[in-house]
DNA sequence: CCAACTTTCTCCACTCACAGGACAAAGAGT
DNA sequence: ACTCTTTGTCCTGTGAGTGGAGAAAGTTGG
């Protein structure tokens, strides 16, 4: 089947499909009401986008009181693959035109192993989905990876935890494979952009989205757009000092926050703690799994477990204290708290609120939201449809 | 005398005023190689400009071979006025169209005295300004506060240092009494526009300006656009925790930034390290002056004093520890320091970077110069003007 | 001093985007 | 059947903008 050949041809379609993915309305009438354009002129805008196939007309709405509109609606055969590249772990998806997960699959995987073997990955999971019946092929793909990435080129620079994949055109490579356009970005960016887009940070236009999984990164918006920095290593706050002299880190310096609070130093305190007999639970899970992950941890603190509590609550702390720097710094109107250890729920939340409601300014704290993302791991997937919808329901 | 009455109508209008008040080129011909328009669009919009007196035609420049070009410039008679209010003092300027300084000057003051007694003293200098011949009104005015605003309205907002000011509607009271439109912005903000407009920061798009005076505070440019967050407390890095139960703060907390390092703290460990006899030449400056502030103690460091220099040193460390901070998690293209400290020179920054550039991530410090500011205390007054012109220069 | 070439600026005709009103189509309520 | 409402189409007028022709004002070289 041929897939979406045809883009926007200027600012008024693009801003149509746009508003026709967001859920947005449906007959010429209603998109009228918010494109400030003339029924004319709207008329020929849709027409054309009629002609290009991006978008059909599919039978007539009720009534409302006067004659019948029709439904104007993205073409129900487009499709776009999320992928998003854990440290551990792949997630990839298929949506429609509107971001709607039609299927998501998840596998275990090693970001070590280099980007030749995850890719072979990623494309059988692709073809897993394909194969299923949930699309013919891809319009468009986006891809998060869990490192800095030189956003304009689609290439990773310098991950620290991604050793073989410094230069590699995750963009050009995977755009050749799938047929299709793709765009690479930070995997944190791409949580941030799924819950702006379905989560709890719609019609939020300044907010910061902390993910705390193997590693710790921050999305940064500002005015709805994402902020990547001049060199698309914005939002790396895992290395940003939270213990003075404190536990040495991968990167070389002592005390980082990435050091004292993550998926990977929790596993390890607790296995710690496990071993000096601080704690029957942990010791126990330690014995039948013969490794701990933050899994456990999260499973002895809901077991009331004293120890985990209080590894969960250091490392809120420790955590809060650099995210009240930033709330003082950026002024955000919301802080999502996101990634694998979501499942420490509200213990970690508590103690994040109070160390930056004490430490931050009033004025920048006293309307200010701080929770849990509510797409838990499809956020990444849904982020990395919508990036790419984004590039492709923008002007040619 | 009238003054400008008019707006840009357009937003061609608009670019064609900001490039000629950039410095840009003053011919018809070199205006439409930057602006993109067909010449005769261009000369349309020029002659519309001539109209409304806003721009005028004077004398023919030098031929280049050919035809003589018309000079094309911003009405010579337009002024602006800058007003930087700090903690201690007022600067207040004019400028012209260009945003040149004609005349500027610095007063004493006390911002706890209130708003009332501030602006009488902002409405006296402005009047000798006036007076001296520099100006026969002016045509708009950018006021600088030391403390956040509700930008919009331009209203302080809970302004710490500030009492007394929370609520006062400093733009439209200003409006009123100088009978030109007037327009609010945090002091910090001004210095980064400032710079950004005839400093350091010209054509970089995201950099960060930290001004370290009474208090501490940093300027954020996103995109070439200032970020002042959803409340107006953006850059409010005062009170980001340094020295975990380190010294109280004026804010309730201990360990804040400003308590361990600004000009009130500088003033403050000088005196003390005078008194406990650490430091000669600090004590006979204590003795002559009755006290100390942040100038004696660069003229003590300046003419070698240990002790000066040690204090120096420590305090930027520990701003360079939040730096590296902010750094990681904005990733700019230039850190800009300024403000009144600006007089401890090569010592402080050598300590600042020093701290950046081992604890940030080589991705980010790589290519990051961290300069001080070119432009000392007119960068602010600069920056209030560029605020207005930005305001008046967009379309109405 | 004249011819040839440059650069700057003006004028004019043509195209296209867009608005807005008239009107047709299709239905609801009475 | 009649009126009112909502939706969608058609048509014409207006103004923005382009691009070419050419006038205006120079320089350079014979």
């Amino acid at each position: 089947m041929r897939r979406m050949t045809a883009r926007p041809a200027n600012a008024h379609q693009a801003r149509l499909l746009r508003l026709l993915r967001d859920g947005g309305p449906n007959s010429r009438a209603q998109l009228g009401d918010r494109v400030d354009l003339s029924r004319s002129k709207l008329a020929v805008e849709v027409d054309r986008l009629l002609e290009t196939g991006l978008v059909v007309a599919d039978g007539l709405a009720a009534s409302r009181g006067g004659r019948r509109s029709h439904n104007i609606r993205l073409a129900p055969a487009l499709r776009f693959l999320g992928v998003d590249i854990g440290a551990t772990s792949i997630d990839v998806a298929v949506t429609n035109a509107e971001l709607e997960i039609l299927g998501h699959i998840n596998q275990p995987m090693d970001v070590r192993d280099g980007p030749v073997a995850v890719f072979e990955q990623v494309l059988s999971m692709a073809a897993k989905l394909k194969a299923s019946g949930l699309a013919e092929g891809f319009d468009g793909a986006g891809i998060g990876v869990p490192g800095p990435v030189r956003f304009p080129e689609g290439v990773p620079v310098a991950p620290p935890i991604m050793p073989g994949w410094d230069g590699f055109p995750v963009r050009e490579a995977l755009s050749q494979e799938l047929g299709c356009p793709v765009m690479v970005d930070n995997d944190v960016n791409l949580m941030a952009m799924g819950e702006q887009h379905a989560g709890v940070a719609r019609s939020v236009g300044d907010f910061l989205c902390v993910k705390i999984g193997t590693g710790i990164g921050c999305g940064i918006v500002v005015g709805g757009e994402v902020h990547r920095g001049v060199t698309g290593s914005a939002g790396d706050i895992g290395h940003i000092l939270a213990v003075p002299d404190g536990r040495p880190c991968a990167c070389g310096n002592r005390g980082c926050l990435e050091a004292h609070f993550s998926g990977a130093a929790l596993a390890r305190d607790a296995k710690e703690a496990a071993q000096q007999g601080l704690s029957a639970e942990l010791a126990s899970r330690l014995e039948t799994g013969g490794t701990l992950t933050a899994i456990d941890v999260a499973a002895a603190a809901a077991a009331g477990d004293a120890t985990a509590l209080d590894l969960i609550r250091e490392g809120g702390n420790r955590t809060g204290q650099v995210i009240a720097g930033l709330v003082s710094f950026f002024n955000p109107g919301l802080v999502v708290i996101g990634g694998g250890v979501t499942g420490l729920g509200h213990t970690l939340l508590a103690a994040i609120r109070t160390q930056v409601y004490r430490q931050s300014l009033p004025l920048a704290t006293g309307n200010l939201p701080i929770v849990l993302g509510e797409l838990g791991p499809t956020a990444g997937v849904i982020g990395a449809a919508r990036l790419i919808s984004d590039h492709l329901f923008s002007p040619a």
